[in-house]
DNA sequence: TAATTAAATGAACGTTCGTTCTTATAATAT
DNA sequence: ATATTATAAGAACGAACGTTCATTTAATTA
């Protein structure tokens, strides 16, 4: 057959990344084939490469576009005030994010060392600028006087690592709505770092 | 060929396991072939099947092997005391375990989404009764008021995500020692469930 | 010592893999 | 209207996959 009516490059290309993504998350990059994303989408294997070189520029894309969006909402979130606001804030903001966004927070912790190596470098930098989003507002905090921790990078690697957990166990049915939830880890995280909560609960 | 002289069946079944261990967790489960690890071992691929049935039998023995060795290591450690005191134990226990044993840590995270429904079932009993353990302790710091955090639950799945992310960036020639970074989690553990510190600080 | 079992090899099975090539036709540019 | 480009299908590539089988010989048991 040949091209079909009605066929936009541009849509079919979304289509894959859209498609994959699920799949991706589900198996792992490495145990999903191109004809099982194919199939997905509705066109033949060969088709793919009309629009991604190869398999693993289509997992690059996926966790570039996923890091990108991740800096642009934060970037798009004003926070002002003290130190404990903005990490209350970020609290609030990654909790959301990723569990709007559970498929692509999953592959982009798992799936980092299924990347070549100038796709890993680049992924790997823009994670390391959302930390340092964190670890400035630690820092801050500290120079303040608001936090009372040992250690700035520390405790931002524990913070991140204990607010993507959500994602692994939030369920929009369980027992807890998503603010109950956030409003947890408010208190869990200001608490983490030191921060005198004076009797007042966030939940 | 045949039977090579000297070999023993429960040697090349271990040398199968510990060699397929680090394989796993650098590539995943799904990207390593028989034939891979059969190289590494030193053998011809069909022997990996004079030792498991299959590929799969392969990673859930590793995964069972991890767990229960988790639980045991656990069960061995006498921890007395209040709840802080307990929590200590734990943050401590939990960190060099997870140190100590970082590939398997790493897989039995990644790859419980490649195993099939019976060692699925397994492993995730098993995660939960270790994670239990930690909520009973937050349940009791609760209780006696030892603690001041809104739900043993939420802090018991925050504390163990916090805890196991140091696996992903400790180093062990890095800024900090291990001790360090224990007591560091130490502090930052008991303060995110509002233990009062009274000013002492654990590090 | 003879019989049996355990542990290995190497060839081979059918299947699936990522990718490329050729060809057809819709959409677009000239 | 014609030429060009974009987008698709389908066949085919060699390589690699998990697994099985027959065979050989070391180690163990009877």
């Amino acid at each position: 057959m040949a091209r079909v009516k009605g066929s936009i490059g541009s849509e079919t290309k979304a289509a894959i990344l859209s498609t994959a993504l699920p799949l991706i998350a589900q198996y792992g990059y490495a145990a999903v084939s191109m004809r099982q994303i194919a199939e997905a989408v509705g066109v033949n294997v060969s088709a793919l490469y009309n629009h991604f070189p190869n398999k693993q520029q289509i997992l690059v894309r996926l966790l570039m576009d996923h890091m990108d969006g991740l800096m642009a909402a934060w970037s798009e979130q004003i926070s002002r005030g003290q130190a404990a606001e903005q990490l209350e804030a970020f609290t609030r903001f990654h909790i959301r994010f990723h569990i709007e966004k559970p498929q692509a927070v999953f592959i982009s912790y798992m799936e980092l060392r299924s990347l070549e190596d100038d796709g890993h470098k680049k992924i790997e930098s823009q994670r390391r600028a959302y930390e340092d989003v964190l670890r400035q507002i630690i820092r801050d905090g500290i120079n303040t006087g608001e936090f009372n921790t040992p250690d700035a990078h520390v405790a931002a690697m524990s913070i991140i690592a204990s607010l993507t957990g959500v994602n692994t166990w939030f369920s929009a049915d369980g027992r807890l709505s998503q603010k109950q939830i956030e409003d947890n880890y408010v208190d869990l995280t200001l608490r983490s770092v030191g921060y005198e909560t004076k009797g007042k609960s966030y939940v």
